[in-house]
RNA sequence: GCACCCAUAGCUCAGCUGGAUAGAGCGCUGCCCUCCGAAGGCAGAGGUCUCAGGUUCGAAUCCUGAUGGGUGCGCCA
């Protein structure tokens, strides 16, 4: 149930039915009639621009199709008031039992309402984290991991068949660096001292992977030459560190569906396939690249490479495939790996990169577009850095990995559900502040508290129910008499909560999980408003001793908030607390 | 040099398909509470939406240009 959409429904037939009777041209387009909550609560409760955006294409003066469009909604006993207010805007009251009845689909849907069909099933890939298999994951990741994450679960929730989806580099030469930054603490394992060379991997997270070398290899790999072991200990090394990126990944609470590994594209054609079919539009040619502007590498000098024609679809330049000596480039499994993802039949792509790879979102567009035939969009969502405070003091060391925060640092200090929650307090392509202290302050500027206050308040709330032998159960509360919610604090959370399915919707629409967060926000301020009403008004706590009729009535509204809460959180991945501790 | 992202209250940030008098928190000012319906409440002040043009009945929102900040730029991924 979507209120405004409902509401939506009622002008379109209003209009249509104007239109029958001539006072409005037939053939006008109603795509731009929209039903929207006005700006300020004096406006009412609902407004449509109806009249003005039909005013040009129906060569009528907006005011006098609002009237006609008022005389007619009035009409509807939803309707108790129906007013031309300014350049010709059309502002609707509605009865109370209107919002009497969005808290009935509350609480009969359960954190179903809201829930939306408009992705109408449509496949959709989310590629998120994607982090090199090379370590731990550190604090942008984690951005990374909760934006696509939530992302993910707001695809799901407004009516898409979502696949979350890991690209595992472990096709290039990094892996190698890891399989010989490993191989030195195998040495160390074996009581050499390892010589960690320049561009090889510190950290000491690659001890216990030496150690484990050890166990399985004994001293076996000591005087071999690379070529003999490096194979081995590469993929050792990789599936290692995919085992403890799963097990960060499980610490914050993402679970992937895929894990597609780029190594799978070489050595099956795949690459090669990808390429051909590029090819096959006449868009990969052997050509050389103009030099960078302004930033020329000091060693240019003009080669011939293959190149993947990428102009022809939006980038500025055309892009190498292949390096000079024939081998591929970092793109061209890329490529592959996109257009197996297309070949899979998603109908939409999204990737969730990090803000250092923004220079990388047309050239991947433009080979989506090219092998889709302009058929899949991809949209590329880049999360900003995060920049992490303690004690008031900008906060860098790390205990693992001596150069980064880990993923594990944040989560072993603040919890998964005040990273994830706190990661979605702001728009992905802003830079974020995290600061340690004060995610975890228990005040009403901290949105986390206050969200999951609002969540505990309301379960204190059925406790005491309990106490005092008040049925609570939803269907009881559904079918309640809520004809005594009519005070006009209590309306406004139910308002609120009309506005559920609708914030979905737009949240989904533009790719933006962060939108929830900040409608929660609202809402737990709505509630805890009307809460403290009650300390001056008893008429509006949530108990009323001695009458649990009324009682009942005012839980249902209390439990309705609980629930759309529940429903939010459980989009961004956060757990819903019961009491605060 | 080029591309992408960003610019909204003193600070940190929201702002829906272009819609009415641009919102929230912090900070500031005033009043109230300190009764576990605890982890404060209520109210107020505070704005040339960086600037200049353009489109539109209507622009923070769309277009062009300028300024300021961030990121990236063949043979790393």
């Amino acid at each position: 149930m979507n209120l405004f959409s409902d509401i939506r429904d009622l002008v379109l037939d209003a209009l249509n039915q104007m239109q029958t009777e001539g006072a409005l041209p037939e053939g006008l387009s109603f795509d731009n009639v929209a039903v929207e909550p006005p700006r300020d609560a004096a406006h009412g409760d609902m407004a449509t621009n109806a009249a003005m955006v039909l005013a040009k294409p129906a060569k009528m003066k907006p005011r006098d199709i609002a009237e006609t469009l008022a005389a007619k909604l009035a009409e509807d006993e939803r309707i108790t008031s129906a007013e031309v207010a300014g350049p010709g805007f059309l502002n609707l009251r509605l009865a109370p039992s209107v919002w009497q009845g969005v808290l009935g689909a509350v609480l009969e849907k359960g954190t179903d309402y809201g829930r939306s069909t408009m992705g109408q099933g449509l496949k959709v890939n989310v590629e998120y984290v994607s982090a090199n298999p090379t370590g731990p994951l550190h604090v942008g990741h984690t951005r990374g991991a909760v934006f696509g994450d939530a992302l993910a679960s707001l695809l799901a929730y407004s009516g898409h068949d979502v696949t979350r989806e890991y690209y595992i580099n472990d096709g290039g030469a990094q892996v190698n660096v890891l399989a010989r930054s490993a191989y030195e603490r195998y040495r160390e394992a074996n009581g050499l001292s390892p010589e960690i060379a320049e561009g090889l991997y510190p950290g000491d997270y690659l001890i216990p992977i030496g150690e484990a070398l050890k166990e399985k290899y004994g001293d076996s790999l000591l005087d071999k030459p690379e070529s003999e072991w490096l194979a081995e200990v590469r993929e050792f090394a990789t599936d290692a560190m995919m085992d403890l990126i799963r097990a960060d990944l499980k610490a914050l609470g993402v679970e992937m569906d895929v894990f597609f590994s780029e190594k799978s594209l070489y050595g099956t054609g795949k690459i090669e396939a990808a390429l051909e079919a590029l090819n096959e539009k006449g868009l990969i040619y052997e050509g050389v690249l103009e030099p960078p502007k302004g930033k020329k590498p000091e060693d240019w000098e003009p080669r011939e490479q293959t190149l993947f024609r990428s102009t022809a679809h939006g980038d500025d330049v055309d892009r190498p495939v292949k390096k000079s000596d024939g081998s591929w480039t970092y793109f061209a499994p890329d490529i592959a790996y996109h257009y197996d993802k297309v070949t899979r039949g998603f109908d939409a792509l999204i990737d969730v990169f990090g803000a250092d790879h923004g220079g990388y979102v047309k050239r991947m567009k433009a080979a989506v577009s090219a092998l889709s035939d302009g058929k899949v969009p991809l949209d590329i969502k880049l999360t900003q850095l995060v920049k992490l405070w303690k004690n008031g003091e900008p906060f860098k060391m790390s205990k693992r990995a001596g150069t980064f925060v880990t993923l594990r640092d944040v989560v072993e200090q603040v919890g998964a559900d005040v990273t994830r929650f706190h990661m979605l307090t702001r728009k992905n392509d802003a830079p974020l502040d995290f600061d340690f202290d004060k995610v975890l302050e228990q005040s009403k500027d901290n949105p986390v508290f206050y969200v999951q206050y609002a969540h505990a308040r309301i379960c204190s709330v059925l406790r005491k129910a309990d106490e005092a032998g008040i049925a609570h159960d939803d269907a009881t509360l559904a079918a309640a008499d809520l004809s005594g919610l009519s005070h006009e604090a209590e309306i406004a959370v139910a308002k609120k909560l009309a506005e559920w399915p609708r914030l979905v919707e737009i949240a989904a629409r533009h790719n933006e999980p962060h939108r929830v967060a900040f409608y929660l926000y609202e809402l737990a301020s709505d509630f805890h408003s009307l809460w403290n009403r009650g300390n001056d008004d008893m008429s509006l706590r949530f108990l009323q001793e001695g009458d649990a009729g009324a009682s009942q009535t005012k839980i249902a509204l209390a439990r309705a908030v609980a629930v759309v809460i529940s429903a939010g959180l459980g989009i961004l991945g956060v757990t819903p607390v019961e009491e605060m501790r």
